[in-house]
DNA sequence: GCCGTTTTCGGCCCGACTGTTTTCAGTCG
């Protein structure tokens, strides 16, 4: 059983006990203890032990009680109980945008209703309408919702929707009006799923603003349109929506909305604790309450002009909103610990990419003038090797040709290097695509899983330590071969895997292609802790996808990484002799 | 159910929009 699948547990048993109408304090500490888990950096195995699980945050006496039967009988007794309750379909109906706890209740105890696909029935019925609280409106709502679905998941991989993103983005700050505009969200936090995207515009002219985002040409249908608030869909079909605010009040908005929620909870406790009230528009003093026990000392609420002094105010250094997902950054703001966190202009070059030789779409002189262009002083080309026939695989011989020609190359270029290197398959049992003879021809080699992914975690995991420890394997691609949205992790143990590559000296990657960004940023605190290097890698099959190294970035930041931790931070004076060591440490 | 720089009890973030309501509940972020 792994930290996810006991994270689901525990969200499912907040909604089941949200649809009893519990106590909403007590649904929130399941929810908060579900997400606390997902982050923790620690083994599947420390999950037996009460005391480990009592120090991870939001996780106390009895949650920890209730994840040690999970992890060691499979099973938990309180939610097969509270699961016993309700029919099994009915936790889908949450999918449904309108329909809360409250509703879905309703919905069961009045119609019987219990699944989408009831749901639907009871819609074309006209049965929803004649319930109290709801009407004819929101039984269209609901059977349009329900079409919806079918037509789209409603998540986005973070590469898919930038360019819409951006172009809006950039077409808003165009506007006269406009003083400050921003994408907030999980978009401006760098998550690798996004559900909707938050703009914030700091204007004078609300209702100017309002109607040239309502009208622009990216927007497929509008949703909801206030004075303040606007919801819209893209054609990319994700939701998209503004909040106009003024000038003085933007930082608070753009905070706010930059989230993420668990973050504003603290930064909202730690305003409260100082005698304020935050929220989205300003710092002021906590209402006057009749109740003398209840007041607080006010002290002079000081003047906030931007984020910056927003946390300055709270006695914490600035927090990159990439961090803001409460996993530490408050006890490192407040202690002024906060990383330095590594910048695109960092990045010196790059590794893993692929030209017409295998699955690319450009020649090597491309790729090297693209990344020329780019501004880097080095790119790594990496084919595939043999055994994946499917991207058509380089064999011994064209591989050679193809060093020969990088070779060649390297001496019309000044200032910029090609390194030769191979996307080395690694294959069932462990062992490498290439003999060492071979592999030692390359100035870098890549190991990465493309087949057998069926294997059990420990064959997975042992099978990927061994490739590892080759001396001539430089880095791990793609840990968990996960594709986004598409294709879940093999199953593998990450922390031995992590541990692997600090024992060999081996880097692991962060593969930069919007569909996978593995290896994932809540693993990067514990690699970086184990003293673990993180390369940052395009995996471009085409010259502009090395410009897709950009979320890369935003997924090392994610991870607290510093250009100290990514090693193509290094000038191509340093990365040689960094490509070396693995092969004949000193 | 969790948590503690005032707390082991009594808090736990807060406002906008919608729709169904004649003053507010539910949902959402």
């Amino acid at each position: 059983m792994d930290k996810a699948t006991i994270a689901d547990v525990l969200e499912k048993i907040a909604t089941l006990l949200e649809l009893k109408d519990e106590n909403p304090f007590k649904i929130r500490a399941y929810t908060n203890a579900a997400r606390s888990l997902e982050t923790f950096g620690g083994n599947v195995a420390d999950l037996r032990d009460e005391e480990t699980l009592e120090k991870i945050p939001g996780i106390g006496k009895a949650i920890a009680a209730k994840i040690k039967e999970l992890v060691e009988t499979g099973s938990l007794k309180f939610y097969e109980d509270l699961r016993a309750e309700f029919p099994a379909d009915i936790l889908e109906l949450f999918s449904l945008p309108g329909l809360g706890a409250k509703k879905i209740k309703a919905l069961y105890e009045k119609l019987q209703v219990s699944s989408i696909a009831q749901l639907h029935e009871a819609c074309v019925a006209g049965r929803v309408a004649e319930l109290p609280g709801f009407g004819k409106t929101t039984q269209e709502k609901l059977s349009r919702a329900i079409t919806e679905r079918e037509k789209h998941a409603g998540s986005f991989q973070l590469g898919a929707i930038a360019g819409e993103a951006e172009t809006l983005q950039n077409d808003l700050r165009a506007h006269p009006d406009a003083l400050h505009v921003c994408i907030a969200g999980s978009y401006r936090r760098r998550k690798e799923i996004v559900r909707d995207l938050d703009f914030i515009v700091a204007t004078s002219a609300p209702a100017e603003i309002t109607a040239t985002f309502v009208q622009h040409p990216l927007v497929e249908s509008i949703i909801a349109q206030g004075p303040t608030k606007s919801s819209v869909r893209l054609r990319s079909r994700i939701q998209c929506d503004l909040r106009v605010v003024s000038a003085t009040e933007y930082p608070f908005a753009l905070n706010y909305f930059t989230g993420s929620k668990e973050h504003n909870v603290v930064l909202r406790s730690r305003a409260l604790q100082r005698g304020w009230t935050l929220n989205e528009y300003r710092l002021g003093p906590v209402p006057a309450i009749d109740d003398s026990k209840k007041k607080k000392p006010t002290t002079k609420i000081p003047e906030v002009r931007d984020e910056a002094e927003l946390y300055r105010a709270l006695e914490l250094d600035y927090i990159p909103p990439e961090l803001r997902e409460n996993c530490g950054e408050f006890e490192a703001a407040a202690a002024g610990r906060l990383p330095r966190l590594i910048e695109a202009e960092n990045l010196r070059g790059t590794f893993h990419c692929h030209t017409t030789a295998s699955d690319g779409h450009n020649s090597l002189e491309e790729m090297a003038a693209a990344a020329q262009e780019l501004g880097l002083q080095y790119l790594g080309i990496a084919d595939h090797s043999r055994s994946s026939i499917q991207a058509h695989g380089l064999d011994a011989a064209r591989l050679r040709t193809q060093i020969a020609a990088i070779r060649k190359l390297n001496r019309e270029f000044d200032n910029f290097r090609l390194f030769a290197g191979i996307e080395c398959d690694i294959l069932r049992d462990g062992a490498l695509d290439f003999d060492d003879e071979l592999l030692a021809e390359l100035d870098y080699v890549i190991a990465s899983v493309h087949s057998v992914f069926g294997l059990s975690e420990a064959d997975m995991t042992r099978r990927i330590i061994r490739a590892m420890s080759n001396p001539f394997v430089t880095m791990l691609a793609h840990p968990t071969g996960r594709l986004l949205l598409k294709r879940d992790p093999y199953a593998i143990d990450i922390p031995a895997i992590i541990d692997a590559a600090a024992e060999t000296g081996t880097w692991i990657e962060i593969n930069a292609a919007p569909k996978r960004l593995d290896l994932d940023w809540r693993w990067w605190p514990l690699a970086k802790e184990k003293g673990v290097k993180c390369v940052i890698n395009p995996d471009a099959h085409r010259t502009e996808r090395l410009q897709e190294l950009w979320f890369g970035v935003g997924i090392a930041r994610k991870g607290w990484l510093t250009k100290a931790d990514v090693m193509n931070c290094l000038p191509l004076g340093k990365i040689e002799n960094a490509l070396a060591t693995k092969r004949s440490p000193e």
